[in-house]
DNA sequence: TGTACATCAGTGAACGCGCGTTCACTGATGTAC
DNA sequence: TGTACATCAGTGAACGCGCGTTCACTGATGTAC
């Protein structure tokens, strides 16, 4: 990890694959799923178009890299408020999903990645591990609620598809430009307790 | 409104606008919202490329008319549902909940160019009306529903989110690629009863 | 410490492709008188 | 009933474009001896 010899510009990036995937995100920001290009990355980068596949193999590799982040940060962002909230089950599953949410409107676009329905290699192991803690994370919430047993799919479907609707929605503006969103995902997340009670 | 002088291919189509939908339904049922061209409609319905230019303007216009045509159909389904209900208030909304989500399933295609960020004409009146009526079936059926004001929005919000998030995540499989999809919206609909309660 | 060599991470040019849109046009239709 | 003419709904060719991927290559790096 020693200094390139021309500090910015070697032939040798240093961490290309970093940074396609920042300016992948950029570029997803900018233009959105449909106006992503694996050209135009390659291009943001300073480099030519044929260096990605060396990273990515192909335009679904370097997709795939991004929901895998985005699913271990969503996953992180909810076990950390898990652990930081008042401990109880629903504190807990408030905690949770506020933290989903909120996470779908700080990193909308890795969130798009993930449930956009973007061509993304479903068979990567890295992509399912990352997908499966998170939905480890709202499970074992769920199954922690009073008078819970282990069958608890009705509830788990309940839970994120309350809290997966309202911030697919929220973030395409279905509820209004300028909709304060704080006061309706507190009423959901109240809801939530009740129907789960 | 005669018959064309050479029944199946006549120099004028008959009803080319009508045609062009359904190819456009078709081919996005086949190759997704990534996979659709104005080009290959126009293939399909056995027309030159720029015939649609005529009956639509633009990529855009298509994609609005169908959207708008959901939207129609969602809400007459939704507006059936609750008329076909036992009538109280709760049964109506478990009617339209449920209304919302078979059509997304029936229609998955049309529901997706609604919802699934393809590029829409917003400014498009009778997207707006079909838009407004379907939101305003539910508004309506919660307003009804006994000890409710006149701002229900948090509640519309709570009943919108459940059941949009159901209908697209189950859609995309992400419940289970052989999941049976029926005790689970039942388990939903019971949930967002005891929310609304 | 020096050197041969394998491997890694890039380049740059080209491949073949299909796209949305525009244009001047023409054949068919329908309407006014 | 006939006819001139406007309008409608198509054609076909072309525009310019950017895409994903592949290929043989080469410069840089790192390692074995």
């Amino acid at each position: 990890v020693n200094e390139p010899a021309t500090p910015d510009r070697a032939y040798h990036h240093g961490d290309l694959r970093q940074a396609l995937i920042e300016t992948a995100e950029a570029l997803l920001a900018e233009r959105g799923p449909a106006g992503f290009t694996l050209r135009e990355c390659a291009r943001r980068a300073g480099v030519s178009v044929a260096a990605p596949a060396h990273h990515f193999g192909n335009m679904t590799g370097i997709l795939t890299a991004i929901a895998t982040l985005g699913f271990q940060e969503l996953a992180a962002a909810m076990e950390r408020a898990a652990a930081e909230s008042d401990g109880t089950p629903h504190g807990q599953l408030r905690a949770i999903g506020r933290a989903y949410v909120t996470y779908a409107f700080n990193q909308p676009h890795r969130f798009r990645v993930i449930f956009g329905r973007l061509p993304l290699d479903k068979t990567d192991s890295a992509l399912a591990a990352a997908g499966a803690r998170a939905f480890g994370v709202l499970a074992s919430t769920i199954a922690a609620l009073p008078g819970r047993g282990t069958q608890n799919d009705g509830d788990v479907a309940l839970a994120w598809s309350a809290v997966h609707g309202f911030a697919t929605l929220a973030l395409d503006k279905h509820f209004g430009e300028d909709r304060p969103i704080e006061p309706l995902l507190e009423h959901i997340l109240a809801g939530l307790e009740r129907a789960l009670a």
